[in-house]
DNA sequence: TGATTAATTAGATATTTGTCTAAATGATTA
DNA sequence: TAATCATTTAGACAAATATCTAATTAATCA
């Protein structure tokens, strides 16, 4: 069973050119909110932003060390969608041809 | 090599749950698009609309017949979408535990 | 041909979203 | 303690989005 919120946050968070951005970047290991920042040519209140809503989906997770807070990537979370992606595929087999109608332009 | 273009529209067909719904619906086999309205609390416009962002990102092809138009799920697009997944699990090897640090609230 | 039906397009509107600057919070250090 | 640094929160604003009704297009049928 799928949760709907949950795929609710999961899609809105993969929504945006700038967090995917931020989950490749953490492929690479943990970063601080600064140094994701850095990366990218945007104030850091919107990066934080962005931050707060991978955090909300629970795509990363994020731990205060000191004035830093560290942000990791969690793709268990990623699982649900992997399923979900899956079923589909499944679904595809019945595939029966009929006579050769025109693709809508 | 993955399409930005592609996965920015993908991401946005799949973020909301209307059009998650219509897709769910396909699979039970193709649909015309008042087949489609009649089982959505929805205007036909509206629905009209999802259908159109759908065939857009290419999880749905859209053929007219006579005065219907037949709507089919295409799930080539999604191969893309798995692969990209697939490539974040992979990611996930290098967990090396630090202390113990606490998680944001 | 004229009426009916299926579907889309047009245009309006309220809500959500992404971004910014300024201010606030909280930790470190001189 | 005061200054500095890292980060988030608050509030404003423009752009994008989801929805509606009314109008249009296109196909079928009496």
């Amino acid at each position: 069973m799928i949760k709907l919120s949950l795929m609710n946050n999961l899609f809105k968070a993969l929504n945006d050119s700038t967090r995917r951005q931020i989950l490749d970047l953490l492929r690479g290991g943990d970063m601080n909110a600064g140094e994701i920042a850095e990366r990218f040519d945007m104030s850091k209140p919107s990066i934080s932003h962005h931050l707060d809503l991978l955090r909300q989906s629970g795509l990363v997770e994020a731990t205060k060390q000191g004035q830093f807070v560290n942000y990791s990537l969690n793709t268990t979370v990623l699982d649900e969608l992997l399923a979900w992606l899956i079923s589909f595929q499944k679904a595809d087999l019945s595939t029966t041809e009929t006579s050769t109608p025109k693709k809508v332009s």
